[in-house]
DNA sequence: GAATATCCTATTAAGTCTATAGGGTATTAG
DNA sequence: CTAATACCCTATAGACTTAATAGGATATTC
C-alpha cells in the first residue's frame, strides 16, 4: 500500500511542476489545491527540501520550488525519499541491504528469488521515468 | 514492505513443493524447518486452504499438502491471498477497485498514472511465474 | 519592526501487524 | 470404543507504524 506521505508528496511535486513559472509556492496553496492537511504536507515538503528535490524561501513571498527541471527528477529518487526502500525485503535492497535473521541462506531462499524479480520490475519503472513523465495534461474544452 | 505473513506463507509453500512426496505435512514440521511461530503459521496455512491453494487432513498422520502441482500455482493468486491487492492504490486495482475520495479526476492524476505502470510491472512478474519457478535447488556437494 | 512563511520537535490518536491463548472438532490407530 | 493426534476457529493483547496536530523558533520581506 502506498503511504499518504508518498501520495501527497507526489501530488505536491506534480503541482509545482505543472506551474508555468517556477517561483516559490506557499504550502497553504498546495495543501488547499490538493486536499492535503497543511501541517502534514509541511513535513513532507521539508523532507523533500532536505534531500535536494525542493528549494525553499522564507518570509513574505516565500514558499517551495523545484530545484531541477521536472525532466531531471527521477522517480527512483523521489520514491526512495518518500516511500523508503524500493525492495520489499531488505535482503534484496540495493541501498538498504540487510540480511534476514531467520533465513539461513539467501541463495536457496525462494522469497529472495521472487522479490529480486519484483524489485527489478519496479526499478525498471522508476528509473525510466521522471516527474515530467507523470504529468498529465488536463483536458481543455 | 513484505509482511511476515506473506514471507512465511511463501516459505511454507516452497517447503511443501520441495518435498518429493505430496503427502500431508504437519504444521509443526514446517514451522520448525522454516523458523516460524507455529500458531502464526497455523492461521496462514488456514487461509491458504480456504482459498484453494492447500488441502488438509485432520487427525493422526494429518497435515497440509498442495492441491495443485507447483507449476500450476500462479504467484498472482498466492500474492493476492497473502499480501492483498497487488496495486499500491485502490484506484488502479483490477480486483479491488475503489475511487480515491480526495482525487477529483483519475484521468489527470499523476499518482494514478505512475501507480498504473508499477502495477503492470508487478503483475508482469507475478503472472509469469509459478511456485515451481521460485524453487531454488539447494547446492549439493 | 511587524507581518509573513518556512523550520523543527514533540506528541497523540488511529490503525495494522504479529503473535499468543485456549478450546473445539474431526480423524485415525489400536 | 476411546484416546491420542492434529487441524479448526475466535478472540485478544502487545508492538509498531502511520497520520495528523500543536506550538513555538527562525529567517525574510516590505
Amino acid at each position: 500500500m502506498l503511504s499518504k506521505k508518498t501520495k501527497y508528496g507526489l501530488k505536491a511535486l506534480t503541482y509545482l511542476a505543472s506551474r508555468s513559472e517556477n517561483c516559490p509556492v506557499q504550502i497553504s496553496e498546495i495543501a488547499k489545491h490538493e486536499n492535503i492537511s497543511q501541517k502534514f504536507l509541511e513535513s513532507i515538503l521539508l523532507s523533500l527540501r532536505k534531500t535536494g528535490i525542493l528549494g525553499s524561501k522564507k518570509g513574505k513571498g516565500g514558499g517551495y520550488y523545484l530545484i531541477k527541471k521536472p525532466a531531471d527528477i527521477l522517480m527512483t529518487d523521489v520514491m526512495r525519499i518518500l516511500e523508503g526502500p524500493i525492495a520489499m525485503v531488505p535482503c534484496v535492497s540495493l541501498n538498504f541491504y540487510e540480511k534476514c535473521d531467520d533465513c539461513p541462506d539467501e541463495a536457496t531462499c525462494s522469497v529472495n528469488k521472487l522479490m529480486l524479480m519484483v524489485r527489478d520490475a519496479n526499478l525498471g519503472v522508476y528509473r525510466s521515468h521522471t516527474l515530467a513523465d507523470i504529468l498529465v495534461q488536463s483536458k481543455e474544452a
